[in-house]
Formats: structure tokens, C-alpha cells, sequence
DNA sequence: GATGAATGAGTATTCATTCAT
DNA sequence: GATGAATGAATACTCATTCAT
């Protein structure tokens, strides 16, 4: 496009620059929400990233957008994960290595955890998010278990992501004397969802893709008035 | 002691109004604190009694002597259910039972669930006191079902809150959509814990109760850090 | 008086016992003060005394009529040590004495320096009526003392208290190293109010008597001011 | 550097805005502080200031850290009317000025004498940090006096602020009567440290400069103590 | 675009004073 | 009369967010 041959490398060099410091802020963010958790102000982010707080809000419209983004960096670490796991020939323990690693990766993470788990935080939405990139890894993996008959027929790809939550609950709360605690939990979980012909009938059905946008909506609702009563 | 029949109820009355006073604030923030969390600021707690602000400070030295009194009513619920749970003649339904009341009490408590799974709210600390209380009751429950056969035997009476703890996670997050989605867990779990011949043998060691001692030190130590750092 | 003759006796007992309490609230208010100054609660001092808050209101309209009436006490107190003061045969001695055992007193009490001291505490107004009392008493100990030529002829009677006042600040700053430096100003002073020949003139007029009822409404209105203003 | 010659001021102009916003509540403060005392509250300054308290808060870590700033300041003022002293070729009459004109901007500025006398609001603290720049000072004062057999030889130049200090507590009590009283005292003082043949022998060694360090430990426990206490 | 200065509502906590018992 | 429970205004301080430079 002659006309504005110079135009476009100098927009680009900004955006390197401004992409430069969306990472920055990412690490600075990730490092410090991982130990200290969400409550950390952004100024010590931007300190820690060496930028002013203005630049983290020229990059994030607000505190939960950066959360969000940092959510979404992991959902895709995580992916990454099932996906690496999905290569192994046997399906059981497919499925086994893929939670294990990622309860480990959220053993160690304050930040990630509170992101999940608490609807204060926005929880429940990015959770659902992260299903929506998750949902074919999870049943692919689930699936497959099933078919091999390694796992309990009843046994839903959305109770993937919800048995790592509860592992980080475990995690979290030993993390000063046991932090490996968690693993002794998925141990007792794997022998419970290992196919049987005695299992227990599973009470509840699973949570349905479908119900996801719900979840989301409630959240939001729940916290617009939260913050209306205040 | 005839002559002076109404002097002891005149000064009980003027307990009652405090105690009633008392009472109020620990309702108003037991519902406070249950709907939106430990956030919740003192106020929000006060003027839901109907009592100002002092009168919640001349009751409870501090907002974390308020949690944990409240807390410690709490934990007398649950004993009280563990108590419950162990007349049940069947040491396996008795545990499973007392697993399932526990986690319907926790599935429906935001503020419940802070108190037990967040060390910044000191969580640790106060999960190890509940602990003292629960101590005998999960040994109880534990050996029981383990003596009768029906409970694995390397399952742990340390392993009882920690499972309860991870099945409230689960509510939390599932908490508009599928409030009761922690019976699915639940059950999975109970088919992992139940003694079979080719149970995987758990790969980490259980808390013991002497650790709790280091937990408490070391949640106190993190938060002192904490305000240090802030 | 017939006819209410055991009407009397049951008023003067509890006269009695309310004096009782007048008296325990006066001391535990003088420990109280004493040690921490006047910022210490009502409260404390009621726990001092061992009777409740309410009871000091009952004998003490305000937190200021409490210290006024503790003042009161002080004055007399001080004016008793003027009065033996005067004893003494030898005037200088007398005056040297006096000043001596008054700053004496101060040097031991935080509240009463802070009662004489600053505005913000009624301070003035309060020196003003102790000066009532001093009055005759720094008049006798000056006039004699300058009578017999020992004193220099251009100090006045009301020189006195603010000497003392001075003294008090040196012993407040120095407290925790050199308690008893107020004794080295105080033997400067002595030597620079000595009649000499060649003592330079004072070059300010001292206080007059009549100033005092000025400064009696000057803090007054300073502190309504300060009030409207909050 | 021709080119970018307007990039520095530009820096500069920022900075300027944030320093004459910090002015502005040093000014505000000042005012406030010499007007009401220590006591006022940072929102007041705030607003006198023409600012946001977070403005405040963002110059000034600590309610202390700016009181300890306008002290710093008025520690300069004073160190700087002591070398305009020192200029004066006639010791006697250098000391003499020196504590006239101390006494002087004492004399106006409550918050300037609370900073310094007491302890409740880190005064001691303080005042060390002062005698360190004064110390040289003072020395000089004093030594050149001496030398020229002016002032007795037991005087000691830690007793220079002291006795600034003691009129200073003469001045807040006469200051709506007499705000100038203070100069009467100043001239007994002097007629009590010139050097004489019959000066009575100053019974208490002078605070040594070593003890500084001690006052200040002191101070800070007591700071300690008295905040655990409440 | 970047910076960091400014803002101000919000939080826990204290304490003089009032009032029901 | 005595008690101590209740009140609520006041204070220092924090932090997400906006905006001038």
C-alpha cells in the first residue's frame, strides 16, 4: 500500500514497545499475584515491573482485566499440558498425568487459586472460560479412558478441571508443612474414579457445557449488587 | 436465699440485653459473612444487627476475635454432627455419613469456607484449633471404619478435614449452578477410600497432628512478613 | 427535725459511699494521669477505680471537670508546700524552697504538666485560677524575700508559677536520661534573680493579676473556635 | 545537546507540579500545626492544602514522617539563626541573640513545641536528631563565651536547647496575654549563667551528648510500650 | 504513549458521652 | 445511685482509578 510505507513500521515499533511492556506487566503480575496472591495493589505490580501504574492501565482497562489476561495466559499453559498428556499411548494414564500436573502447577501459585476458586475474585467466570478452551482436551482425555475402560462410565470431561480445584483447596491449605499433600488426595481420587464394577452410583450429574453461561451470568449479577450494597 | 429473690435476675437481665446484643452481631455476622465472605467490612455487619459500630468493638476486641468466635461455633456444629454421626452402629456409614453433613454445612458458607482455607485470613491457624476439637472424633470415625474393614488402611484420621476442605471448594465454585455438585466428589471419593485389595498405595504421608503446631507458628510468622512488607 | 428523722442518715450514707466513690475516682485519675498523661481514657480510669464509666459521669459532669477537680487537688497541694515554705525564718530560702519542691512535684507528673502546659488542655484557664490560690502566697515569698534584700526588686509574685512551668518542660524532656536536670536550670535561675547590682532590666512588664480573667476567656473562646472548626 | 533541548524542563515541570503540591502541604501543615498543635488531623491539612489526603499520604509515608519533615525544616531555620549568631564578633552578645531569637520563633508555634517536649509525640526523638546539627553550634557558642569569660564555666552547650526549650513552655502558657513574657525569663536566665564570682555551682552534671542515644532508645520503647499497652 | 501525581471513598479502630437497666 | 452497654463521630491510612504533564 504506497502512500504510507513508513507509517506502518513506526506503529509497529510502538507496539513493540507497548507489547514489550504488556509482557513485563504480565511477568510482574504473575510473579507477584503467584506469592502474595490478588490482593496485591497494582502499584507493586508496576513497580515490579518497572513501569508506572498509568502504563498498566493503558494495557489493562482494570485490575480483573489484567487478572483475566494472566487467566487466560495459564488457560493456555494448561492446554498445553492436556495436550502433551493426550500423547501418551495409554489413556488412563493420560488422564492421571495431566491432573497431576496440573495440581502441581497450582499447588504452587496463590494467585492462580484464588482466581479460580473464589467467585469474589470472579472465579466461577474465567472458570467457565477456561472450559470452553479446555472442554475438547478434557473429553478427548476422558473419552478415551472410557473407551480403553480404565474409567468409571459416569465420570463427566467437566469433572476434570473441578477434581484440580479441589486438589489446590488441599494444596493450599498444607502448603507451609505439606505442600505435596495434594498428592496423596488424587491418589484416593484416582482409585475412586477408576472404572469398577462396584462403584457408587454418582448422585449428582455433572455440570453441562451449556450450563457455563449461566454461571457467568449469575457471577457478574452477583457482583454488580455486591457492589451496589456497598 | 429468701429476702433478695430478684436481685439475681435484675443483673441477668442486664446480661440478657448484652447477650441478646452479643447474639444479634454474631447472627448478623454469621449471614454477612456467609453471603459475601470475610471482606465484609464491620459496618456492613453492624448496621445488619441494628447496633452501631462500637457496640460490635465493645463485644470483640477485633474483627478476627468476631471470625473466631464465630468460628468456634462452628466448629462445635460439626463436632456436634461428628457426634451424631458416630451413634450410627455402621462405622462406614458413620463416616460417610459425617463427611456428607460437614461438607452441606461448608457447601452453603462463603464466609466459612475463608475462614478454613485462606492463610491470609488465618485460616491454618484456626483449622488447627478445630482440629484439637475434632481430633478424637475423626480418630474415632476412622479406626471404627477401619477396624470393620471398610475403610482403606492407609487412610488417615488427618485426612478428614482436608477432604471436606476439598469438597467445599468444589461448592464454592459450583455454588449457582450446582450447589449440590460436591455429592458427585463426595462420591468418588468414598469409592477411592473404601479398602480394596488394589488400592494405590498413597504416595505421601499424612498430616500428623504434631505439624499443627508448625503450621500455626508458620501462619503467624507469614502474616506478621505480610503487614511487615505492606 | 422530727418527722424525718432516719431520712437524713439514709441520704448521708449514701453521700457517704457516693464521697467514697469521689475519692476513688479522684486517685485512680491521679495514678492514671500521673504515669500516662491526660490522653488516658475514662474508661481506664474507671477500671482503675474499680467502679464503671458511668459513675465518674455521675460525679464529674466531663472529662475536664475530672481534671479541674484533680487540678484543684494539685493546687492545694502546692500551695500547703508554699505555706510551710513560709516557715522558714530566712525569706531567700523560703522562696529557693518553694520553687525547689513545686518543680519538684512536676517533674514526677505528666498529667500535671500537661494540665498546666498547654492550651489545648485548658491549661491556662486552669493556671489562672490556681494563681487565685499562689497569689498571696508568691506575693509573701517574694515580697519578704525582696525585703531582705536577697531577691532582685523587679521580679514579681507571679514570676513564680511560670518559673515552676519551665522548669517542668526541662524535666518532661529529660525524663528517661536525667530526671532530675530541672535541679541545674533551676540553680541558673536562682543565681539570675538574686539581687545584684548589675542584674540587667527585665524588659518585659510581668503578668498582672488582672490579666488573668482575659486569658480565662481568650482559651475558651480558642477552644469553642476549635470545636465549631472539627 | 541541541535537538532535545526541552525534554529536561519537561521532566522538570512534572516535578515541579509534585513539588509544589509537597510545598504546599508543608505550608498547609505548618500553619495548621503552628496554629492547633500536633493534634490536627491529616484530613484538615488536607484540605487547607487545598489537596487530597492520598496526596498527603503519597508525599509523606507516615503522619510522623511529615511532622518530622516540617521539624527537619525548622531544625535549619535554627541552625541557620546560629551562624548568623556566630557572625557577631562579641560571643557573649552571639549567645545571648541566638537564644533570644530560638525563643522567638518558639514562642509563636504550638506544634513546633509539642515536636519538641513531649514524648507522646516522638519529642525526644526528635530534639536529638536537632542537637546533632546543633551540636558544633552550640559548642561554639558556648566555648567562645567562655574563652572570653563571659558565661561560667560549668555551662554546657546541651543546656542552650534546653533553655530554648524552657522559655518556649513559658511562651505557650502567657501567649494570649503576653506572648513576649518569655524575654523577661530569657533576661533572669542570663543574669544566671554569666560568669560570676559567687555563682552557686550547678548541682547536675549537663546531659552529655552520649546519652542522646540512649533518650532516643528510651523514647522509642516507651512509644512501644504505651501502643501495646492501648 | 508513558509516567506517576492526585483523588477520595472505604476500612478498622478508639473514646467521650448518654441512657436503659 | 451505680453500672456498663450503646453510640457514632473522628482518625490514620490504603488503593483502584483518573488525568495532567
Amino acid at each position: 500500500m504506497p502512500g504510507q510505507p513508513d507509517k506502518q513500521p513506526e506503529v509497529r515499533r510502538l507496539r513493540r514497545d507497548a507489547e514489550r511492556n504488556r509482557q513485563r506487566i504480565l511477568a510482574a503480575a504473575r510473579e507477584v499475584f503467584t506469592e502474595r496472591g490478588l490482593d496485591a495493589s497494582l502499584d507493586e505490580i508496576a513497580r515490579h515491573a518497572g513501569v508506572g501504574v498509568g502504563t498498566v492501565y493503558r494495557r489493562f482497562a482494570d485490575k480483573e482485566e489484567l487478572v483475566d489476561a494472566l487467566f487466560a495466559e495459564r488457560v493456555e499453559e494448561i492446554a498445553a499440558i492436556a495436550e502433551r498428556a493426550l500423547d501418551d499411548p495409554d489413556p488412563w494414564r493420560a488422564l492421571i498425568t495431566f491432573l497431576h500436573e496440573w495440581a502441581n502447577v497450582m499447588a504452587r501459585d496463590v494467585g492462580l487459586r484464588q482466581m479460580l476458586m473464589f467467585a469474589s475474585y470472579g472465579g466461577g467466570a474465567r472458570f467457565c472460560l477456561a472450559r470452553e478452551r479446555f472442554a475438547p482436551l478434557s473429553h478427548a482425555l476422558v473419552s478415551r479412558a472410557q473407551a480403553a475402560g480404565a474409567l468409571r462410565a459416569d465420570f463427566a470431561p467437566t469433572d476434570v478441571p473441578l477434581i484440580s480445584l479441589m486438589l489446590s483447596a488441599a494444596a493450599e491449605y498444607a502448603q507451609d508443612v505439606r505442600p505435596e499433600i495434594w498428592q496423596r488426595y488424587l491418589t484416593m481420587f484416582i482409585d475412586g474414579i477408576r472404572a469398577r464394577d462396584d462403584s457408587t452410583p454418582l448422585p449428582v450429574n455433572a455440570v453441562l457445557p451449556g450450563e457455563m453461561q449461566m454461571i457467568m451470568e449469575q457471577v457478574a449479577h452477583a457482583r454488580a449488587n455486591a457492589n451496589a450494597k456497598t
